[in-house]
DNA sequence: ATGGATGCAAAATTTTTGCAGCTCC
DNA sequence: GGAGCTGCAAAAATTTTGCATCCAT
């Protein structure tokens, strides 16, 4: 599940020409380490725990800065914050377990390619889609 | 493009035993008239339009209400602020142009049969689910 | 009559910003 | 040196809430 043998974020960084300083790379570390979606306040509370006195202002300009440039994915389920998460190499779907709140990431090329198709019928080019499902566990019979 | 031929979300709010107030006529029928998604700013604008006077808290106590009865449907657009719209009959799925902002509604049955599939498979059933598609106009070459 | 709805203002939450100082390149 | 980044505090933007009053049922 964590991803392995991948160019750091930090590097990416680097080769963005992004200014890499002790509080970037902290909140690089703690991005790159994240298997989940966190809030901007839950990457404040991890990066505080390694660095204490990185202010939120910083990982809120961090945050943004990144998504610009497409090295990270903002989310906004329905809890109405920002989440965000590394840019996976490919896109994926997610399911949001209601019941405990998980996130478990999917991808289907058949809805993908569904939604092309369906974009072009309807005149547009996709820019880029979600799709989430909220669902609870299947109960068994 | 148009509703017509529903029941208004007035009657439906009786059947539910909600009170009707004059604000919440008001309210209702703004919703009833919307064929877009506004957020509670621009409803409470159009509801102000027809009777200034209606605070912008009722406005988002009404809409809490509606929603948590299920008779309209929330959504959080990348946006970030909240927005509505009348429970449509039947689930549809929403473009959203990044050049006009304007939002365009669609339904696919096959995409909702892949979806089911694939919960199923992860062990999961959907409660419900959403589906953006964010587009462009596709250039004619 | 009475429980629910409203207006208003204050509070809570989340995100952005102005500015002075600091630091990476 | 200078553009870019940071901390801090204040502001902005969005949503909720306490409370006294009012009104639909």
């Amino acid at each position: 599940m964590t991803k392995a043998n991948h160019e750091s974020l930090l590097d990416i960084c680097r080769r963005h020409g992004l200014r890499i300083t002790g509080q970037r790379r902290v909140i690089l570390e703690v991005l790159d380490a994240s298997g989940d979606h966190p809030d901007v306040e839950e990457l404040h509370r991890r990066v505080a725990a390694i660095e204490p006195g990185i202010n939120i202002a910083t990982v809120y300009r961090t945050m943004n800065k990144l998504a610009e440039k497409g090295l990270i994915e903002r989310h906004m389920f329905e809890d109405g914050r920002l989440r965000y998460e590394p840019a996976p190499e490919q896109h994926h779907d997610h399911f949001i377990n209601l019941e405990t709140g998980e996130v478990v990431e999917f991808r289907s090329d058949e809805i993908e390619r569904l939604q092309e198709e369906i974009a072009r019928k309807h005149g547009f080019e996709i820019v880029s889609h979600k799709l989430e499902l909220y669902v609870r566990a299947r109960k068994p019979r």
